[in-house]
DNA sequence: CTATCATTTGAATAATTGTTCATATGTATT
DNA sequence: AATACATATGAACAATTATTCAAATGATAG
């Protein structure tokens, strides 16, 4: 009973050697994807998506943003500042009140796209 | 020592009223935005971005598609059972191999943009 | 049927992350 | 000064998730 369960899986040589070679060349730096990962993991939470479409509208204070969304100012300022890490959203100060908006163009492109591929 | 600490923290009241009001009216239904939020959260994973860029160039068995990236053909196949959840690939089989390929267009716009705003 | 190989799946683990609560800034008013 | 209020921040907790390992399908050839 020599059971030679040796299972490859794919072991050294590829499948097809042409196409991951060529693909390998032309698929961009690595660093570069991570980055395309880090901005769309930004989008990827519910509130965020909220607050930056509140934005598309109007610039808010935080106040008004966590009173549009039905949550708590804590919560609303922590999230504003990941949005502000990646250049998503603006602020400017006047008096006591803090107003955010919208930091970039290609951010409502990105959600066109991704709401016509939702509803398809 | 009548310390009053009330500390409103923007309570009953809003701020500004009228941008709260027409605001809350245009923003889109909560549940369309939470599936807008969970097609970024798909893209924001690297070995998922990673995939669908290297199915932009070829379609690919998964044993190749564990090679370009130099990750387990397991890790792959989970990452691949998401974007197919997600209705971002699709599959065709020819004997034991699987070949995957994109579902969308979209996806290739929406990348596009994204790389537009890090390039910035 | 058995052996082999590509792929899938399930459980376990480690790491990341969103919200809450409490507290700290910062700014204006008295 | 002290008070009030808008916002920010830090720690803690719960929940989600990507990878690994082991084992199970599914498909073909002998």
């Amino acid at each position: 009973m020599a059971e030679n369960i040796m299972n490859d899986i794919c072991g050294n040589e590829s499948t097809h050697p042409e196409i991951v070679r060529t693909v390998s060349e032309k698929l961009p730096d690595v660093e570069l994807l991570y980055d395309v990962a880090e901005l769309f993991k930004v989008f990827g939470d519910s509130t965020r998506v909220r607050i930056l479409c509140a934005l598309f509208e109007s610039e808010m204070c935080v106040c008004d943003i966590a009173e549009v969304l039905d949550m708590t100012q804590s919560a609303i300022s922590h999230q504003l500042r990941v949005l502000k890490q990646a250049r998503l959203v603006k602020y400017r100060r006047d008096g006591k009140t803090v107003y955010y908006s919208l930091a970039d163009d290609h951010i409502q492109t990105i959600f066109d796209q991704a709401f016509e591929h939702i509803m398809e």
